[in-house]
DNA sequence: CCAATGACGACTT
DNA sequence: GAAGTCGCCATTG
């Protein structure tokens, strides 16, 4: 398959990339809070964006994208797999057990785009 | 075209 | 509140 045909099809994967980028440093968002800025209706479909901007080697702060839970599910998809909680954690963002500690007060949704 | 899969999430039991 | 079930939508075989 080809990847123009992605990119010329979808223009939810630019939408994903662009508010991806816009996650501050230090906090994190997760795949639903995005589907649901965006109204994909499937949070599936931003972490299957995601996946495919490593293909394209997209300059991307995917780290800061976790599940609703807070666990970095995506890591298998880093090379090395613990490089994504790596990157967090530079950035001041605690992990423990390849998950988000105070999730709740880093998380950040992109509806804090409108407001300010 | 049908079945299985996935960096998920909400609902029900 | 943990475990199980269904919904979601696009890709892939």
């Amino acid at each position: 398959m080809k990847s123009e045909t992605v990119e010329t099809k979808y223009s939810y994967f630019d939408l994903v990339y662009e508010i991806t980028r816009q996650i501050p440093v230090g906090r994190v968002s997760s795949y639903g809070a995005i589907a649901d800025y965006l109204a994909l209706g499937s949070s599936r479909m931003v972490g299957w964006a995601l996946n495919h901007s490593f293909a394209q080697m997209i300059e991307l702060p995917a780290h800061r994208v976790v599940n609703r839970k807070g666990e970095l599910t995506g890591r298998h998809h880093w090379n090395p797999p613990q490089l994504m909680g790596q990157l967090l954690q530079k950035e001041g963002v605690q992990i423990e057990n390849d998950k988000v500690i105070n999730f709740q007060e880093v998380f950040w949704h992109p509806k804090e785009l409108d407001e300010g």
